[in-house]
Formats: structure tokens, C-alpha cells, sequence
DNA sequence: CCTCCACTGGAAACCTAGGCTC
DNA sequence: GAGCCTAGGTTTCCAGTGGAGG
């Protein structure tokens, strides 16, 4: 037993012949060098420059898919202007409203920042929308904050009928002496056409593009993070070529690529290589999708789980009637309640949005139109998820 | 060119769990 | 405790529809 705690240990220590600095390649590093996205750099700065002396920047919306670098200027610039502010009266603050939830939450995170009252702290639930934005914008009155706030993936925040961001964008009297700038950001493209347009008149004051880099860029980003990432000679040429292939092939995301790159690296130390090569980098790639696969499967609610497994029955892929049936046998054998077929229709688009089912609307003429429903989880990944369920054990 | 299937997907209403104020 | 509030999941209702077979 010893003996094999000392190899683990031994082969944890020797590994830092691969690593120099794990670090650079953290989901969470900020470089303070961002290649291919100077000019964005200098934007965002420019827009957001007259909080230095004390005037309310214009609100400012920044777009562009997942990994093209918007979060990391945006909290590069707003680091940047808190260092440099001199009267200490500028706040800045980010929140990502997908990772807070819901629109409450993510007010809840706002004034959470904030020096709120005592008696005015927010609860986590219970308050009306209104309630808070008014304790929020009471707060910055109170303190003449001149508030920064970036909102990422805002689009989580827009509903049919929210004049929350209205109201933010707007806030101007209520919260003077102090402002509230909002800098918006979005991966949805298409996000503004669902967006009311007084609140897009006044958020998108100014407007930023993020395209996707592209492969030679990722190349070179991934280049310059390894050098810091790891000692010297350990990763060829050839590896970043094929990681950056893989990612650009995906996208442009940067951040995938150096997720994609840290993992290899973590494969090839924890297998005693001395250098991270290309199979390290497929077998990364291999890892990485199905740690996506189980994590999204584990997460997901009993009903959904029991969608699935209906689903995996049908190996050669199936239909929205063919699937409720089989759905609505496990659901009674488990004694669950039986959701309607409206439901489980929108519970697949779901699971098709997280990957886990490919759920494509198709007609079939005088047949109907429906959706051909297909698995997208391999069966060890499944047969895993569902071991650790004694309630799905049964269903299979 | 028309029909008509087997659904899709929008909209609204309903329910529950939690928390507020008085 | 009564009477409010909200979020989030669900049901009910239903108009709408792509395209193979007529």
C-alpha cells in the first residue's frame, strides 16, 4: 500500500518536468497580453476613459461566440481603469448571468458587490425584481458610485417581459450623483432581435464585433501559453499545430484550445512521457468530450434521466411518438409521475441544446412531422450515470 | 398542385416551494 | 398566521407546418 502511494507521489513529482507554470493554462488566467485583440482592447478602454474624470461612460454591448476572447478584454479593461483610478469612486464589477441562474440571482450577485444597508441586504429569495433594482440603485445614489458593471452572457437575462435591463439601462437620475454603465455581453448573435428596442437604443450605444480566431491565430496564442506553460523542448511544434487545428475546426474558441492543451499535458505527465504528442492531444480531446457528456448526464433531473434511457433503447434512433411510449412504460415501472408528451417534446430540445441527443425536426410527408430523436452518449458513459442511480438501475 | 399526418412550438394558466411583510 | 410575492417546472390549448403521396 505504501509502496503505491510513494509511486503516485513519485510520478506526481517527476511530472514537473513537463509543467513550468499550470497556471497560463487555468480556465481563470487573464493574460495581460491579449494577441489579436488590440484594437477591441483599445475600444472598450476608449468607451469606458471618461469614468477617470468623473463623466458616465456610454453603455457599450460587446458580441462574438464562445472563446473569442470578449470576457478577457472586458475584465483586462475594467482591472485596468480600477488601477488607475485615483478618486477611488469607480466600481466595477463582473457578473456572468448564466453562472448565476436566474434573473434574481444575478441582481442578488450585483448587490452582493455593493455596500448595501444592513437592513437592506437582499435576501436570496422572497424579494420582488423591483424591490432589489430599487435597493441597488439606492445604493449607488447613497454612495455616489460611479458603477461599471459588466454583465456576461446577457442574454440569460432577457425574457418577454423584463424591463430589468430597461430600467438599468436607464437608471440615470435615480442613481446620481453616481452612474451606472452597463457593459453588455453576449454569444448569441441573434440576441438584439429579440431585445426591446428602447433598451437596445441605450445599451448598444456602442457596439463591438468579436470574430472567431482563426486557426493560425489560436497556433499562435497557444504557442506563446505553452512557453510559459511549460519548461522547454517538452512540446513540439506539432502538437500545438494539431490542437489548434482541433479547436479552430470548432469555432475559433480559444478557450477550448487551451483547455484542450493543459489537459494533454496533465495525460502525457500522468503517463510518464517526457513530452506532450499528438496522441496526448487526441486522447485529451477523447477526455474532454466525455467529461462534458457525463457531467451534463449527471446534472440532469430524474425525468430527463429516464428520457434517456428511454431514448438508448432505440439504438437506431426513433421518434417523438415511438420515444414517449417507451418513456411512458419507465416513467409507470418507476412510479414517477408521467409528464405529457408536450413536455418531454420540450425537455428533448433541451437535451439537444446540451449535446446529449440529437433531436432534429423532420417531416415525413403524409407520415407527419415529428423529430428523429437519436442518442448521442456512448454506452460506457451511460451505463456509469445510470450505476449511480439504484432507481435507474432498475429501468435498464 | 393539393391534402393531411404527427407532430412542433408559442402562449397562458396552474402548481409548488420558498420567503417576504404586517 | 394570513396574505402577499417570485422562480421555475409543468399542463392545457391550439394554430401552424414540410413535404410524400395522391
Amino acid at each position: 500500500m505504501v509502496d503505491t502511494i510513494d509511486t503516485i507521489f513519485n510520478k506526481a513529482k517527476q511530472g514537473r518536468v513537463l509543467f513550468q507554470d499550470r497556471n497560463a493554462l487555468s480556465p481563470e488566467f487573464i493574460p495581460d497580453h491579449l494577441p489579436f485583440r488590440e484594437v477591441q482592447i483599445a475600444n472598450v478602454a476608449e468607451v469606458l476613459a471618461p469614468a477617470l474624470h468623473g463623466s458616465k461612460p456610454s453603455n457599450l454591448l460587446l458580441y462574438g461566440k464562445t472563446g473569442t476572447g470578449k470576457t478577457a478584454v472586458a475584465r483586462l479593461v475594467i482591472g485596468k481603469l480600477q488601477s488607475q483610478d485615483d478618486s477611488k469612486q469607480i466600481m466595477t464589477l463582473y457578473v456572468n448571468s448564466r453562472l448565476a441562474g436566474t434573473e434574481y440571482r444575478t441582481l442578488f450577485k450585483i448587490a452582493e458587490g455593493l455596500p448595501l444597508d444592513e437592513e437592506k441586504k437582499i435576501p436570496l429569495t422572497g424579494l420582488s425584481i423591483s424591490e432589489v433594482v430599487g435597493r441597488i440603485f439606492q445604493a449607488i445614489q447613497k454612495n455616489a458610485i460611479h458603477f461599471i458593471l459588466v454583465l456576461d452572457e446577457i442574454d440569460y437575462l432577457v425574457n418577454a417581459h423584463d424591463d430589468t435591463l430597461y430600467q438599468f439601462t436607464r437608471a440615470g437620475e435615480q442613481v446620481a450623483p453616481g452612474f451606472l454603465t452597463i457593459v453588455g455581453i453576449s454569444n448569441d448573435l441573434r440576441f438584439k432581435e429579440g431585445l426591446d428596442p428602447r433598451v437596445l437604443s441605450s445599451l448598444g450605444e456602442e457596439e463591438l464585433v468579436f470574430a472567431p480566431y482563426t486557426t493560425e491565430e489560436l497556433r499562435s496564442i497557444l504557442a506563446e501559453r505553452a512557453k510559459v506553460a511549460f519548461k522547454p523542448g517538452v512540446i513540439p511544434e506539432a502538437t500545438i499545430n494539431l490542437c489548434a487545428a482541433l479547436a479552430g475546426s470548432e469555432h475559433g474558441d480559444a478557450r477550448r484550445a487551451v483547455d484542450l492543451l493543459r489537459i494533454a499535458g496533465e495525460v502525457a505527465e500522468r503517463e510518464g512521457h517526457q513530452r506532450v504528442d499528438e496522441e496526448s492531444i487526441r486522447k485529451a480531446s477523447d477526455k474532454v468530450e466525455r467529461d462534458r457528456v457525463e457531467e451534463a448526464l449527471h446534472s440532469l433531473p430524474f425525468q430527463n434521466k429516464i428520457i434517456i434511457i428511454a431514448a438508448s433503447k432505440f439504438s437506431a434512433g426513433t421518434n417523438t411518438g415511438e420515444l414517449y411510449l417507451a418513456y411512458t412504460n419507465l416513467a409507470r415501472k418507476s412510479s414517477v409521475e408521467v409528464l405529457t408528451q408536450r413536455r418531454v417534446s420540450g425537455i428533448l430540445a433541451e437535451l439537444d441544446v446540451l449535446g446529449l441527443v440529437e433531436a432534429a425536426v423532420v417531416s415525413k410527408g403524409r407520415r407527419g412531422r415529428t423529430k428523429r430523436i437519436r442518442l448521442l452518449i456512448d454506452n460506457e458513459t451511460l451505463a456509469r450515470v445510470i450505476g449511480e442511480d439504484a432507481r435507474l438501475l432498475d429501468l435498464v
